[in-house]
DNA sequence: CTTGACCTTGACGCGAGGTCAACCCCTCAT
DNA sequence: ATGAGGGGTTGACCTCGCGTCAAGGTCAAG
């Protein structure tokens, strides 16, 4: 006959936890002794020792109770679920592993990989790292609102990187980012910008396709006001866009000829 | 700019999770809008995926907080015991996944692999199962209040087994169980008991040697009291065998004779 | 103007015990 | 016999990471 540590140190549990067992009715109440002290037989080690097995495999006590008092077939099929929780669960684990491990390091974390290996494009280019963690910023707020649009929109951006007029543009913008908004080289800039569009306005007309067309509105809204959120200057520079008639930054149009 | 369930989107977690960072400080209070809604930047989302990143791998929030403002080293420091935990906690699911596939069937739960072979033996012996389920439970006891002795003692219980002098007063004891305790029989058993001890005796001076000695006191007086409760008619035995002149169970001895 | 989706704070609930508190019981040494 | 120590007993509150109301305020669309 057992007292309760000596039947708690049999399973490896606390003796708390066998009254706990008791009080959910998992374990019946064995009789007590002359003073009052539970006393456990062989029966009492077998069924604590099947509880242990359960709860150790994550089954919540609840379910427990209903399995050890189940048919072998419901028994079966119960082992089979629990199984394949613990399976996922070493999945899981295994998946936070590789995660927790990459954490301290770099873009992984909020942005998919095409959008890493962009800003990294950026980087080999030459890009200042200050633009890079401003453009890395807009793309994550972009992929935190239409992740289903990020991988077209890497591949375009990816295109345009590797076009050196759109390189050119890009420094200069970058550098311009910096200069206060009534800066008198911020006209010259523009006009230059306006020049550029036109001349692909031309090759547009040859016949090469433009992919910009293919993104819908939302997505146009979402990336006109995370970028003039992000870089003072671009609401001036759509200013001076606009006086040129031109509108839209994403989605760049002409705009309608004022007179009508 | 994200509202609240943006955010909490984007690192797939609920709104309600992003508001209890909050309130534990994980996660700064962003500033408001006009009605009082909260709005986020990119830096939120990165922070709250590092959050979710190690919540994921088992970190409590209170570490978290720790974590996130510690130095790299600390930091460095910490994802080596985090990943330590990842695979103990996969090795431990492991483990789980093998003893709940054992858990329909059998002895192993409660005894060692050496009790359960000895047990496998008497049923090859031929031993009704009856007697070996009040067998096994009289293990499971001592098991749980003597584990370490257990080696030594099933190894001296599989030499006594295999002895045909001792299987067949096991037999005939085991038969005797089920007798009632004035069975008319049972003189006669003890006069054949008696008369295998003194054989034993004298086998045993001629210079066989007597492994019980090596049981100590508190053993012997838990086997003893095991076996009294598991078998009834043993304590009518013992009464018995005290008038032949011997006494105890496991540690069998001649009594000082009753003239002293 | 209403609906329905979103936002706000605050409070309680759960699951598996841990951790007191306050008391009883037994044994051993003084 | 007395106290100390190491069992046992019940009961009540604490923990953690949110989920789930409750009771509203806000916003865009029909």
């Amino acid at each position: 006959m057992l007292t309760i540590s000596q039947l708690a140190a049999s399973a490896g549990v606390t003796v708390r936890a066998v009254r706990h067992y008791h009080a959910k009715g998992l374990l019946p109440e064995p009789r007590r002794d002359a003073s009052g002290y539970r006393r456990y037989d062989a029966a009492a080690v077998v069924e604590l020792i099947r509880i242990r097995t359960l709860a150790d495999a994550g089954v919540p006590l609840s379910r427990v109770q209903e399995l050890l008092s189940a048919d072998d077939d419901a028994f079966a099929a119960a082992i089979g679920e629990i199984d394949e929780r613990l399976r996922r669960e070493i999945r899981e684990r295994r998946e936070a592993r590789v995660r927790v491990a990459r954490l301290a390091a770099g873009d992984h974390l909020a942005l998919p990989d095409d959008a890493v290996a962009y800003l990294r494009r950026l980087r080999e280019l030459g890009v200042p790292e200050l633009a890079i963690e401003m453009e890395r910023d807009a793309w994550i707020l972009v992929a935190a609102q239409m992740p289903e649009h990020m991988s077209d929109l890497m591949a375009l951006k990816r295109t345009q990187i590797e076009d050196p007029a759109v390189v050119a543009m890009y420094f200069e913008l970058v550098e311009a980012s910096a200069w206060p908004l009534d800066d008198p080289r911020l006209p010259a800039l523009v006009d230059r910008l306006v020049r550029m569009f036109e001349h692909e306005e031309h090759a547009t007309d040859d016949g090469r396709p433009t992919v910009e067309l293919t993104l819908d509105d939302e997505l146009v809204a979402l990336l006109d006001e995370v970028f003039l959120e992000a870089v003072p200057i671009a609401r001036r520079l759509l200013q001076l866009l606009e006086a040129r008639g031109w509108t839209g930054w994403t989605d760049l149009r002409r705009l309608p000829p004022p007179d009508r």
